[in-house]
DNA sequence: CCAGATTACGCAAGCGTTTGCGCAGATATA
DNA sequence: TATATCTGCGCAAACGCTTGCGTAATCTGG
């Protein structure tokens, strides 16, 4: 039992590793009945070509890479299967990388791609991705790159997100109509474009409604969940006269209801919550929660056909179309009208 | 600016390629001052090793694979999580494939690895998985594979579960203190292990408090969320007797949770609900959620360490060891006793 | 001071595929 | 019939790195 191979496979059939080759990749070079032989062999014997020998020789690996910066979130969770759906679909191998929101780890692991090890990648950047040189850098080196939700706006390919500025304008009003005053967005990084944009619709329903911004009414969040219940439950305390509250990230809400649940605001009667929000688990939270869920799932598959297809087309650029799928606003408890 | 690889730096050193090879992975055959002269080079010409030519060379890819059902469950996420961590350190990249509960698809992407695209596997076996013969058959092309959480009992490999008889068997416990009396409980697969062992825990406990075992107080759900909402409807309609759900997956929580709301079953008062559940938001659910959850993140974590740890020592066979960490029961209000 | 051990490096044969080019023989064109 | 055009396949050079083995030079101890 030798380790069969393309060598083998010519030696058996009589012919030359080149012609195996080619038939196996269906070349037009080899004729029909060559092969038939060669794929019925192949078969026979169980063969598995050599993927880093292909790669090597080929100068494709066949992979692209996935680089985001948690999978707690439902979102990222959803968003790789979008991806790895495609990319399955279509032959391609999918390696996942975890920022953990710094921008040292996502540096270094794209810096790490210039070697080849992918065809491509599919990025959402880090909460602390503000320069962009390392992503530049590996554009420059041939290596395709699609943002999906998260993109840094400074490099010009292709992205797939979300209407953000208008989702969070769209919460923005609805909480307004629902005779909100005193609104407090959480946010996990201003620098973000989505976090900017989803501050703008912000910023824009309120003074659309003229209700005046502050600054202050906007709070950083970090990553640690029972630091940012603490600082929520801080701001509540300071300024009892906060009636809304929205909630830019899946991970935030959690706090946001436990400051709630201590404080003893009542939600919807005393603060209504609106989140960003994608799990299944909003319509059994108490209350349910009024969100706005992204289409993680098709974003990754979008994100993930984009790629595929320029590495498709070898000397394609990928040029900076910009792909929005509208995000939903479902309406439940966590904001109903009181009385 | 040529392509630069070894040879170039070899070159530009006047040495051999070998030497340089050997001198980047701090062999001891090379002095210490000429590694140093090769690091320098190498950083100063910002040298990426071709990792497609050193898998073929070495015959050793520096990647595993992860193969899991699904990544909306926070298990698998929070599993993915501890995995990349250790692969990561480590000098290791993981590639991840969904079987979407399907053993076709286990078996093609199994099958897929005998070309040595990656070191070893760590798997969750799908809801599918009767036959093991294509696990057998990956190690029996000297591909170690460790199973986390999801195990095939026939093939003795590591594996690193969850106490689940014991959970289960507390779980059923808990609710029979707090009087219940007739309890379902919700199984995604009865012959998976880790099916099979928390229907022995439940069944232990039922036993033990005098009561009886009934088969069909095992509901068999499938993946689709609305279906199991249905079927839950129904079954709770046709048994109105039913004071008690234990939930196996955490998945199957909302559609309970929505099952009773319909029926207006009011948790915990009529119906006491516990569930294997890993994310944060069980907290915040209306009812708060009893829960079980698994140690996921270190469940990942340890496989991967596991087969890392093989894979350093080529001719250590994976033993057929059997890490357990224990799951952790956490009493909230979908089990609250009444008055 | 010399045999044997040790240190530091080079040679060259792989690893398994891919692919540009070349070249027969068969077919079509004039 | 001679020339041009396909068709189908083989030759052999990459691709970039690893590694077994060989060998000078240097170092040990008796």
């Amino acid at each position: 039992m030798d380790k069969i191979n393309i060598k083998r496979l010519a030696e058996e059939l009589n012919l030359s590793t080149s012609t195996i080759s080619r038939a196996l990749q269906d070349s037009y070079q080899i004729g029909a009945a060559t092969k038939q032989r060669v794929l019925e062999l192949a078969k026979k014997l169980n063969y598995q070509p050599n993927p880093h020998a292909s790669s090597l020789g080929s100068s494709r690996s066949k992979t692209i890479a996935v680089v985001i910066p948690e999978v707690f979130d439902s979102y990222f969770a959803l968003a790789i299967n979008g991806i790895e759906a495609v990319a399955q679909a279509q032959g391609y191998h999918v390696l996942i990388y975890l920022t953990h929101e710094r921008l040292q780890l996502e540096q270094e692991i794209l810096h790490a791609f210039r070697s080849g090890r992918v065809d491509g990648v599919v990025i959402s950047v880090s909460a602390e991705t503000t320069s962009t040189a390392h992503i530049q850098a590996l554009r420059a080196q041939g290596v395709p790159v699609v943002f999906f939700d998260r993109a840094a706006d400074d490099v010009d390919t292709a992205r797939v997100t979300t209407n953000d500025t208008e989702s969070a304008y769209q919460a923005t009003c609805h909480l307004i109509e629902r005779r909100c005053t005193t609104l407090l967005l959480l946010s996990i990084s201003r620098h973000l474009s989505i976090g900017r944009q989803r501050i703008a619709g912000y910023r824009q329903a309120l003074t659309e409604h003229g209700l005046a911004f502050r600054d202050d009414d906007i709070v950083d969040c970090g990553q640690d969940p029972e630091a940012n219940r603490e600082l929520l439950e801080a701001t509540l305390r300071a300024r009892p006269g906060i009636d809304g509250i929205i909630s830019t990230v899946e991970m935030l809400t959690e706090s946001t209801y436990q400051a709630c649940y201590a404080l003893h605001r009542r939600i919807p009667q005393d603060v209504k919550v609106v989140s960003f929000y994608n799990s299944r688990s909003a319509a059994i939270l108490n209350p349910s929660l009024t969100t706005i869920s992204q289409p993680a799932f098709e974003m990754g598959k979008t994100a993930a056909t984009l790629l595929l297809k320029a590495l498709r087309n070898p000397k394609s650029t990928l040029v900076a179309e910009n792909v929005v799928l509208p995000s939903v606003l479902t309406i439940r408890n966590s904001t109903a009208s009181i009385g």
